[in-house]
DNA sequence: GCTGTGACACTTT
DNA sequence: CAAAGTGCCACAG
């Protein structure tokens, strides 16, 4: 069942599967579905998925720089960065270091 | 009428 | 300059 499921379930499953450690970018999760044009729905998915249950980490979902962009959603700007850190993430400037090392690509469907 | 799903153009990196 | 990201708005059920 990989149609039958709308969008929305489609990103909170692949944003539950990032191991700790480890980051993702929205167009990755993008193409990862197969629409790597809509890369604002994946943005408004981590949105609604933070008031839902389970808790998705969307802390780890950055953009394609590393960057922090949805950390206003957690509630504090500096709580993205500390639940980063504490995956033994480095971020400063408000991006991921080594970004590009530690990023990993959602393999949906596998 | 309200909630859910689906997309493009503009801004930032 | 060009490519990727943006955490919403509008249409449909």
């Amino acid at each position: 069942m990989l149609t039958k499921e709308t969008f929305y379930d489609r990103v909170y499953k692949i944003v539950r599967e990032i191991p700790e450690g480890r980051v993702t970018s929205y167009g990755a999760i993008a193409k990862a579905l197969g629409t790597a044009g809509s890369a604002r729905m994946v943005g408004y998915a981590l949105r609604a998925s933070q008031g839902v249950y389970p808790p998705i980490p969307a802390h780890r979902v950055v953009n394609r720089v590393g960057m922090l962009s949805g950390k206003a959603a957690f509630g504090s700007l500096d709580m993205m960065q500390q639940l980063l850190e504490n995956e033994s993430i480095v971020v400063e400037n408000d991006r991921v270091v080594d970004f590009k090392n530690l990023f990993w690509e959602p393999n949906y469907g596998e």
